[in-house]
RNA sequence: GCACCCAUAGCUCAACUGGAUAGAGCAUCGGUCUACGGAACCGAAGGUUGAAGGUUCGAAUCCUUCUGGGUGUACCA
């Protein structure tokens, strides 16, 4: 991934701010290390390298100055960390650091500070999640479907990943502001029309038009891919041609076209609102490719008199991201290409829309950076787009063009949108829900099977369940994985309910507020007046503190834009309930004070487990 | 041809952005406990991080070359 600044350099996305536990370590080692290095100026630097230890046995934190303090000073790493450590002021925080290896320094915070943390997190709505202290508006693009067909699973990622992104940034006191870059005016829109003058089905355009257009374009596209398998040039293609004439005439303002137009649009947008609704997704605007068109003859208009594009080929381009718009043979192989504003035939391209859609946003929301979620194939379309905007004076944003990789097949081949075996969204959220169901009445049977009280729910409750656990399977599986990578399409993967997976979280979430009920406790008491904590078992120090660390997995999600993170802390999080309910009894702790200071982590983790999933877009279930 | 992305255990994926012995989940094998919710826990086995060089205290991570896959590449979006 990368970031464009206003100076149009390339550089790597901002870094983790640290969790609020790693300011305090860094502000305790900042006047030792100041006073060891030789250049004042990498004292930053060396501060930075204090972050969470890799291994457990080496503590909760370690530092990794040593070294390269030592390098510069000329002296040996251990001896370096030493002198540091002996010359740390004193604190009850932490344990006396221990020296390792070529000079880490080791650090575990003790007992008492961790106690005492996180009771205070008890208290604490947003569960120590920073605000912003300098918040910042975003414009986050995400979702853009073509209108004209329906959602499969390759729309997935970027609704999921981008509100994720929303959710997430939001949290940390952000602006954000989504906007559905709808796809309702391109050559899709050519196909239906030309579909439907020549190919529809009367009758059931009349019993359902959403239908009816989905296989009208899906038709036409299967006879394109024919004159493909010819070998012949799809430019060629008369029935494209034929398609793209119709496009021509709707974007000419023909009135038989613009009519039919019309009359699709709201059956398009039909067929998208029940999977939004369903995916608990809402996206403040949807300014599609229509919205723009009747900007775009100005906006060449504006970049020509700029002098940023100029007529090529008859065509009227703007440069590579070099500034160079090759024209010899030789640079054609060399370089990348120009992008084509308008077409020879005077048709406008994305590239058009894309560049009306930045300066209406920046018009409209003057956002500090803006971002594009959206597949890794279109990387070269925005390197040159975001290089030729800086250029045009719309430089005061960040563009950053969040990619992700492709879903791809059991045979690991990409889903094709043409292809035959896509997957409609629709449909694997029905069965995703099925399973969930399935799978939660064969516990319930199991239970019964072994003698356990059994809630029984009722029939709402368990739609709720099953829709629950469907959709959030779904969405988990997309956002566990770091998105810079293909990923192989696996339902039975997603629905699974053991391993990093939706449902092993909102069933640990579940348990959590099954105690609370077993043992008819009112849990408002330990989010007002929270008990003394007591960590008697390795276990019970091990869960505070991943329950201290849901701050630094947010901050770290929303620095790199990459929601993997937070369901990776969420993971840890539930390994290290489980450990804690094994080793740990709550209800029937030995003395009262364990059994609140218990209760009150219990508390914690099922109140962190729902907001971490709520940031995901995943919602939880009180009983399943 | 050129450009971008990727390659880690049998499979699917991590690795806190250069840190200590590369970790999980499936699958395989073995074990624990009448179980505050067993959708559990513990352990074993499984690796020359695609290959070869280089950079340095230290490399899965950074640089070069190569191999193998994906994607894009002047009038689709």
């Amino acid at each position: 991934m990368f970031v464009y600044r206003a100076n149009g350099r390339r550089e790597p996305a901002g870094r983790c701010p640290g969790h609020p536990h790693q300011p305090h370590l860094r502000t305790l080692f900042a006047p030792a290390v100041a006073a060891a290095a030789p250049d004042p100026a990498k004292v930053p630097d060396y501060l930075a390298a204090v972050k969470p230890a890799g291994n457990p046995e080496h503590g909760d934190y370690q530092a990794n100055f040593a070294m390269a303090l030592a390098k510069a000073a000329g002296k040996k790493p251990p001896e370096v960390a030493k002198e540091i450590v002996a010359a740390l002021p004193a604190t009850a925080d932490i344990e006396p650091p221990t020296v390792a290896g070529p000079g880490f320094i080791n650090l575990k915070f003790t007992s008492a500070f961790l106690a005492r943390a996180v009771r205070d997190l008890a208290t604490d709505e947003r569960l120590g999640l920073p605000l912003a202290a300098a918040p910042r508006t975003y414009v986050i693009d995400l979702s853009g479907p073509n209108v004209a067909k329906p959602l499969h699973v390759g729309h997935l990622r970027s609704t999921i990943i981008g509100d994720a992104l929303v959710r997430i940034l939001r949290a940390l006191g952000h602006t954000v502001v989504g906007d559905n870059h709808l796809g309702d005016w391109g050559l899709q829109f050519g196909i239906l029309i030309y579909g439907y003058k020549h190919f529809r089905d009367e009758a059931a355009f009349q019993a359902d038009p959403v239908r009816e257009l989905a296989r009208l374009y899906v038709y036409i596209n299967k006879q394109f891919k024919k004159a493909d398998d010819d070998d012949e040039a799809p430019t060629d293609d008369p029935l494209k041609k034929a398609c793209q004439e119709e496009t021509a005439k709707l974007h000419a303002g023909d009135p038989e076209n613009l009519a039919l137009w019309k009359q699709f649009m709201p059956a398009c947008l039909e067929m998208l609102r029940p999977i939004y609704e369903r995916l608990d997704v809402k996206i403040d605007h949807a300014l599609g490719e229509s919205f723009y068109n009747p900007m775009l003859p100005g906006i060449v208009e504006d970049m020509q008199a700029k002098g940023i594009a100029f007529e090529s080929k008859g065509a009227v381009v703007i440069p590579n991201a070099k500034g160079i718009v090759p024209r010899t043979e030789e640079e054609m192989k060399k370089e990348e290409p120009p992008a084509i504003l308008r077409k020879r035939d005077g048709a406008f391209t994305y590239t058009t829309t894309d560049l009306a859609t930045i300066r209406h946003r920046a018009d409209t929301w003057q956002p500090d950076a803006m971002l594009y979620v959206v597949g890794a194939p279109q990387a070269l379309h925005f390197k040159t787009l975001f290089a030729q905007a800086s250029r045009w004076g719309y430089d005061r944003a960040d563009y950053v063009h969040v990619q992700f990789g492709s879903m791809l097949g059991a045979d690991r081949k990409p889903f094709g949108a043409r292809k035959g075996g896509v997957v409609e969204l629709m449909d694997l959220l029905d069965d995703a829900a099925k399973l969930g169901l399935e799978k939660y009445e064969a516990s319930v049977a199991d239970r019964r099977e072994n003698g356990h009280k059994v809630y029984e729910a009722t029939d709402a409750e368990k739609r709720e369940i099953a829709e629950v656990v469907g959709v959030g399977a779904v969405k988990y599986a997309d956002l566990s994985q770091s998105r810079t990578t293909d990923y192989v399409f696996d339902l039975d993967k997603m629905t699974a309910t053991v391993g990093n997976t939706a449902t092993y979280m909102q069933y640990a979430y579940a348990r959590c507020r099954s105690i609370f009920r077993e043992g008819d406790i009112d849990d408002a008491r330990f989010r007002t007046a929270p008990p003394a904590v007591v960590l008697a078992e390795p276990a019970e120090r091990a869960l505070v503190l991943q329950l201290l660390r849901f701050p630094e997995a947010v901050e770290a999600a929303a620095a790199d834009y990459l929601p993997h993170l937070v369901t990776g802390y969420l993971w840890d999080l539930a390994k290290a309930t489980s450990v804690f309910y094994e080793k740990c009894h709550v209800l029937k702790a030995p003395t009262p004070e364990l059994r609140d200071s218990r209760l009150l982590l219990v508390d914690l983790v099922g109140r962190t487990i729902r907001r971490a999933l709520g940031l995901l877009g995943i919602r939880v279930v009180e009983r399943m």
